[in-house]
DNA sequence: ATGCATGAGTA
DNA sequence: ACTCATGCATA
């Protein structure tokens, strides 16, 4: 009931990063992508004249998909695992068995941050924090080797970077006329100053200061072109990659260890995120936002490790973990098919979808989102 | 390495 | 209700 609830993961302290750059390499790309990916109008219409048809088209193939799976392998319903959050009632049609609240807990998996933290005036300790532990790279260790975040208390959340690129993601994707304001957003990546002021005029004041407060602060380059040209940030990705892996860190090391560089603005990441900035599969903003803190920080490390080996803290942790629902072959294809028509249905289409599958709508919505997400992850950009 | 999920900020 | 950045859990 008074669930305090266990771990909201984010915290959203920040606001977002205005960085509106657009060299001309990038906004063409993505005038490109957003041309080719999204419906244009004229097939919206048809889609909404044909909806029905074309629905129906791809609830059949779903339905012979589910009709053969059912047959061979999908006895019961993928809904199998629930997690625990709150995830709403979701007034799904499905019957909602019983979602086992399996409640929270707190993470504590970090260790005494006082006791640490006060002596984390050696570089290579905190830049390295809990090297040498978990296999991350190997198969997964995640963060659960250690959170050092900024932060000081329970919730190892604290996403310093916060959105960075909301607002150069949004702006991007809502200039319908394929080319923004190249001057402006050019202007304002390289300036501090300027890009603080467009992102004023853009409304995102906070996101501003902090953008200028982590260049500054850090004694990063200032977002320059080069930082904002695919092949660069590649180019980058796999040099960090490399001397990561020389420093003998894992993803997860690198990520809580960017809570110790300090950055206003900045704390830890994930192992995921930096597993995602390695291969390129994060949005090509979120990549121009993390590669002058991942910088950074390697420059730090790198530093620091000549400087001086530290000996092993240990660290526990440990608590709750929460289940990962886990859509089945079968639904997937329906789902796929469905997003093939239509990648954006709506709540009414979600529900019926939902109902056809067993699936929670919930689960099928966010399915939708993340869908459309993956579409437009760097990797597969297909602009260069 | 990736699938499913949360949440802030926006529209 | 969506987008985006991110994360936990897991293959």
């Amino acid at each position: 009931m008074m669930s305090m609830n266990s771990k909201q993961p984010h915290f959203a302290m920040h606001p977002t990063l205005p960085e509106h750059k657009y060299p001309s390499l990038h906004s063409s790309s993505e005038a490109i992508r957003r041309a080719c990916l999204p419906t244009p109008p004229l097939q919206s219409n048809l889609f909404a004249s044909l909806d029905e048809t074309l629905l129906a088209r791809a609830e059949a193939l779903a339905a012979v998909d589910i009709a053969v799976s059912q047959g061979k392998s999908h006895p019961f319903k993928p809904d199998a695992t629930y997690h625990t959050m709150n995830s709403v009632p979701c007034t799904s049609t499905s019957t909602v068995p019983l979602a086992h609240h399996h409640h929270h807990h707190h993470h504590h998996q970090a260790l005494e941050p006082g006791d640490l933290l006060d002596h984390i005036s050696s570089p290579s300790l905190a830049l390295m924090a809990g090297a040498g532990g978990a296999g991350a790279a190997g198969g997964g260790g995640g963060p659960g080797g250690g959170l050092l975040g900024g932060s000081a208390h329970p919730h190892p959340h604290m996403h310093g970077l916060g959105h960075l690129s909301h607002p150069a993601a949004a702006a991007a994707m809502n200039m319908p006329s394929g080319l923004p304001h190249p001057g402006l957003v050019a202007a304002a990546a390289h300036h501090g100053a300027a890009a603080a002021a467009a992102a004023a005029a853009a409304g995102q004041v906070a996101a501003a200061s902090a953008a200028a407060a982590v260049v500054g602060a850090a004694g990063l380059a200032s977002i320059c072109d080069s930082d904002t040209d695919p092949r660069e940030l590649e180019a980058f990705a796999e040099r960090f990659k490399q001397r990561r892996i020389k420093l003998g860190v894992t993803q997860a090391d690198v990520g809580s260890a960017l809570a110790n560089l300090k950055i206003p603005g900045v704390g830890s990441l994930s192992q995921s995120t930096i597993c995602r900035f390695e291969s390129l599969t994060l949005s090509h903003n979120n990549m121009i936002a993390l590669k002058p803190i991942l910088q950074a920080w390697l420059e730090e490390a790198e530093g620091a490790q000549r400087e001086k080996m530290n000996k092993p803290e240990l660290f526990n942790g440990g608590e709750k973990k929460r289940k990962r629902t886990s859509i089945a072959a079968p639904e997937k294809r329906s789902l796929e098919a469905y997003f093939a028509v239509q990648p954006r249905p709506s709540s009414e289409k979600i529900a019926a979808i939902a109902e056809k599958l067993d699936l929670k709508k919930n689960v099928v919505r966010v399915w939708f989102c993340n869908q459309r997400q993956k579409q437009k992850r760097m990797k597969f950009s297909a602009t260069y």
